[in-house]
DNA sequence: GCAAGTACGCACCTTTTGGTAACTATGAAA
DNA sequence: TTTCATAGTTACCAAAAGGTGCGTACTTGC
C-alpha cells in the first residue's frame, strides 16, 4: 500500500507514477458516479432525492458513498440541517468549482462526439434517449 | 441490457440518461487506464512497451483490453505491421486528439490541485512521487 | 390512520475488475 | 547456445464494485 510523506511539501502531481497521490485521485475519480455527481452540481446545490431523480440508474447506496469519497476530497461540500426527517444539500466547493469545468468539459464533448464514436460498430449498444 | 434502435439518426447524446449510449461511453472512459492511455499518447505514437514503462503500474492485459476498447470507440488507432516478432504502433485518431485535450486538461488539474485535495485529510494515501 | 418521502447505515449477494503465471513464435544479441 | 524482447492470449483467482432489501425516526398529505 502507501506510505505517509514526512510533510505535506513533500506531495508533488505525476498521475503517470503509481505511488504519486495525483494517481490516487485519477482512480478515485474515474468512475461514472463522480463524474455524472460533479457534473449533475454544475447549476447549483441539489438534495439526495434530486440528485437521484436527475442521474437515472444511481442507487442510493452509490450516491451517498461516491458523495461522500468527494466530500473527502473537498469537491463537494455536505450541509445538515440536522432535522428528522433529515434534510442535506450538496454543493460544490470552489474546488470542485475548477474540476467541474473539466469534467463538463469532457461530458459534452461526449455527448456530442457520440455519433462518430459509435456509427459502424456493433460492439457498441445503442437505445435511444 | 441494452436494444438497438432502428437508425441511427436515433441517437443523441444525454450522460444522464442510463440508457443512452453516451452513458455507455462515459462508463467506459471512466476507467483510470483509459485516461492514462489517452493522456500517455498525447506526444506521438507509441509501442506497447513505450506505453507499459510509461504508464507506472498497468499490467499489460489491461494494457491490451484497454486499448482495444479505445480502439472500438475509433479513440486510437491500432498499427500492426504483422511481424514476428510483433511490431505493434498505437496512436491517436483525429477523434482521440479532440478527446486528449479534455483528458489532459483534466489530468493537469488534478496534478496541480492534488495538494488542496489531500491536506487534512488523512484518509487519502500521500506518497513522494 | 396509513402510506410516502427523507437520507441514510447495514448485511447479503452477484458481477466486474484486474493481477499473476504460463504459453506463443521468432530475431537479435551475449 | 542460451537468453531476452516483442505483443499478445488464456485460465485461474482475489478483490472491489455495486445492486437489493431491510430498518430508522419523523413529517406531511390523502
Amino acid at each position: 500500500m502507501y506510505e505517509m510523506p514526512k510533510s505535506k511539501s513533500d506531495v508533488a502531481g505525476d498521475v503517470f507514477c503509481a505511488k504519486c497521490p495525483a494517481r490516487y485521485l485519477i482512480t478515485k475519480l474515474s468512475s461514472k458516479w463522480s463524474l455524472l455527481i460533479i457534473d449533475a452540481l454544475k447549476d447549483g446545490p441539489m438534495r439526495n432525492g434530486e440528485l437521484m431523480r436527475f442521474i437515472d440508474g444511481i442507487s442510493q447506496k452509490m450516491l451517498t458513498q461516491t458523495i461522500k469519497e468527494l466530500a473527502e476530497m473537498k469537491l463537494v461540500h455536505r450541509e445538515d440541517h440536522q432535522t428528522i426527517p433529515p434534510h442535506v444539500v450538496y454543493s460544490l466547493t470552489p474546488l470542485g468549482e475548477g474540476l467541474q469545468e473539466k469534467i463538463c468539459s469532457l461530458d459534452r464533448w461526449i455527448e456530442e462526439n457520440v455519433i462518430a464514436m459509435v456509427e459502424d460498430n456493433n460492439s457498441i449498444p445503442l437505445k435511444l434517449i
